[in-house]
DNA sequence: ATTATCTATAGATCTATAGATAATGC
DNA sequence: ATTATCTATAGATCTATAGATAATGC
């Protein structure tokens, strides 16, 4: 269409969307084409194989997925405090990108081989702030402040309540009539529950 | 092969191993065939359609998936340790069938249309358990043994963390070289920490 | 001259079915 | 006679590429 917003940028765009709805393999490139208005050989011309333009999207996503939890924030608000922004903003992102979930899980699984090597890239790109993140958790549970539990485990719980409600929301659209907006509602209810959850599951046994 | 495990269940059983693998779209009835030692034509003569034969794999994997949550155990024992135990069971299925959450969450996005009234039909049919739980479950929160939460809430977050790592299973056994043996050692670790996760996060408030 | 876009097509799937043949049950 | 199994094939994909043509940049 216009000059900066060229047909490889639309090819580009459209696969994004096509791949978060639907996954690799059920999306051809003549679907590709036809969704960005150009013929299928044009896709194969800029991106030359279908793979290559998948990894460039999954990889975005990926590390978009992660954002939250890869960076470090360096207010002086308590440690809960902070853990409790962290979850929340998480899934702000996954309200904002709803398919991301089915994504990740999906390609990961089907295509281990070939994601892996991009998921130990994000792994190595971020042990940095994960061993600070980590030394900050032991430390609260040593003053007392949190129950023991490890890091990781304390990751994969939050990932894991925040991601499950973005696989059954095609469920609660279609099968149970939910519209937009109480969708919205449940989504804002849903994420105060994991933050409570998570909360609650950190507190001194002995409190 | 012997006289009752014909081709007919060889067929059968075939097709699930591989829906659990790879999923619907990934796998063709020449695949299912040329496992099973006979044609593709013979698939379709006993099935029809490779979507008929897939629905019934479908459908016994979600009752099983959901088996431990759509039964009443009348023990005398407290509510917390039978919630305990249903968690714990939950999980050791999964661990005797690590690609079903796979297939559910994978097949339940991709072709919600056709999936989905297989899971009003299940969701009606569990309706006065789910009834009899929540029942037991308020009338806990209202003696102050737990902390107030909703059913759906609560067992949405005992599936979600149940799960998860069983989305990470293959990354980490190609990814990071765990054997057989850590893996087994690993989920047993994570079943802990899931059943503690949720106990403490049940806890009433001012305990 | 170079880059973007198109048409056409090879070669490899895949599902479903028609119709032939082999095995089985009475 | 009926059921199980096979061979062959129609018709619909799908990816990738070759080679032609149109658009753009100097």
């Amino acid at each position: 269409m216009n000059k900066d917003n060229n047909m490889e940028q639309q090819i580009l765009q459209c696969a994004e969307e096509l791949f978060l709805e639907k996954g690799f393999s059920l999306v051809s490139t003549t679907d590709i084409a036809k969704k960005a208005g150009c013929n299928q050989a044009l896709v194969h011309y800029y991106f030359r194989t279908k793979e290559n333009l998948f990894q460039q999207i999954f990889q975005a996503k990926f590390t978009k997925f992660l954002y939250i939890f890869t960076t470090f924030d360096d207010s002086d608000e308590p440690f809960t405090t902070r853990l409790r922004k962290k979850i929340e903003a998480h899934f702000d992102l996954l309200i904002e990108n709803r398919q991301i979930p089915f994504l990740i899980v999906n390609e990961l699984i089907l295509n281990e081989e070939r994601r892996s090597a991009l998921v130990k890239n994000i792994y190595n790109k971020n042990l940095e702030i994960y061993r600070r993140f980590d030394h900050e958790l032991q430390e609260e549970i040593q003053k007392g402040n949190i129950r023991p539990i490890s890091t990781l485990d304390l990751l994969i719980n939050i990932v894991s309540m925040n991601i499950i409600i973005f696989f059954m929301l095609p469920l609660l659209e279609s099968q149970f009539n939910f519209d937009d907006e109480e969708i919205a509602e449940l989504l804002q209810q849903r994420k105060h529950e994991v933050v409570e959850t998570i909360m609650c599951s950190i507190r001194p046994k002995n409190k």
